[in-house]
DNA sequence: CGCAGTGTTGAGACGCTTCAACTCACGTGG
DNA sequence: CCACGTGAGTTGAAGCGTCTCAACACTGCG
């Protein structure tokens, strides 16, 4: 059974990163910075027992996992690929809220019915829970209650920012921004210092960050031109100056 | 000692609602959608032992409680007034993240510092807890730990819920929405239907809903004279016509 | 009465969007 | 092997919504 969780339980040993097949991943991004792979043996009978819970799916790119509006019986713990997470408005302007990888929690709102939709972006796959099972597991183990609330706290932290981005940032501080935190929250094999993957399209960047596809467009190549970054392919992104791009997303250009 | 919270425990007996002075607010606005108050003996221990960790601090409006990028000693929880929540750009530009009233937490974030400031827009109250003893508190009562979590999950659907507003409405739908928004989660004394009580200034709805001063009021204006809303003065509003208002928040006009 | 803080209103500027044309990469089939 | 089609991305020109700057109105208070 696999199981993907980001815990900020207390340390456990550090064993190979591979095997992802059997692996549970812990790590916590802003406390301690990396990603950590404990694989083998699980001796957290709590983790065991959630993973005797799941059961495991895999979306192909672009399949719904979530609809804003149905009934949400399901949580959700992805663990591999991403998925957008967004909110449309009935004219069709979508704003995506968030992107999700390996070890993010899905669908814990409380509440009858989703209220929001999550889409695969490559090839993914996700462990179901029912949600009944899930709070019953989870009420009964203070760990995981504790690791949840860990979680979520962090990504409130996360919306506020994106919250103080998306009101008050221009387009170019946007996109800095947005290129400078996107690593942190990937948790895919490590990249080159300044190597930005970019399983997105332009048009789900721009939905991201409250902008028009031209307008991302534009900006992406004004930053190429300045030399603060370089577009090997479509998919990936060179940071040259990641001095210069913190100092556009701090606005202090 | 005062506390206020609003945990999604079991439904406790409801007395009446005033005697704020000994009073432990006990609501789920977005599940029971109504606020109540819990007075009198306090039946839950855990309750009880977190008053007794309490400091109560009264705030003038415009005090400082929390500075964004200080240590983090404290978590509050607000017992009375409102508070603005925002984070800065270094060129001063602002973004209010949220406005709290009684009942809300504050602080729960883990991290060395703050990353966000707090300041009180009129005369409030607060309890404040010191994070170790607080957070030892919380790990050892499941039932704590979940309504935090609880809450916690209720902010983050707000938060994405505003960055569909920030990222994609304009400004009347904007508007629309937060005077739509407002009422469910100020909990004071409970006003007329249609009745908005704006504790804050214009600059403040402004920079929560990332727009001007200027825009804030032409709007209001706006909606005034095609007979949405009435402004009986300016700290009060009167909702007139829901219904069309409801529409311009959906961006259905 | 005068002053300061707050809110409103107007005119022009600006940044992003809209609309449209074009390029590029990739896959398919004649 | 190349013509063709499609989806994604880029670039240009014009439009529009909000911002900026400025003047004015209102309120409360010493």
């Amino acid at each position: 059974m696999v199981v993907a969780l980001k815990p900020s339980l207390a340390p456990r040993p550090l064993l190979s990163p591979d095997r992802a097949d059997r692996s549970i991943r812990s790590d916590c991004e802003r406390c301690s910075a990396r990603t950590i792979s404990v694989c083998g043996a699980v001796d957290d009978p709590d983790l065991q027992r959630l993973g005797a819970l799941a059961e495991v799916i895999k979306l192909e790119p672009g399949a719904v996992l979530i609809r804003e509006g149905e009934p949400a019986p399901h949580v959700f713990n992805i663990t591999g690929g991403s998925l957008r997470v967004y909110k449309l408005l009935p004219d069709g302007r979508r704003q995506i809220t968030g992107f999700l990888f390996a070890g993010d929690f899905l669908g814990l709102a409380i509440g009858e019915t989703y209220v929001f939709s999550a889409e695969a972006m490559e090839v993914s796959t996700v462990c179901r829970f029912r949600k009944g099972p899930f709070r019953a597991l989870v009420a009964g183990s203070p760990p995981l209650e504790h690791m949840l609330l860990h979680r979520t706290s962090h990504e409130l932290a996360a919306a506020q920012n994106q919250m103080l981005l998306l009101g008050r940032k221009t387009a170019i501080e946007r996109m800095a921004s947005f290129l400078l935190d996107l690593p942190g929250h990937d948790p895919s094999r490590p990249t080159a210092p300044g190597h930005v993957r970019l399983p997105m399209k332009r048009g789900e960047i721009a939905d991201y960050l409250g902008l028009t596809i031209e307008t991302v467009s534009r900006v992406l190549t004004r930053m190429k031109v300045k030399g603060l970054i370089s577009i090997p392919s479509q998919n990936e992104l060179i940071v040259e100056r990641p001095e210069r791009l913190r100092q556009h997303a701090s606005g202090e250009v």
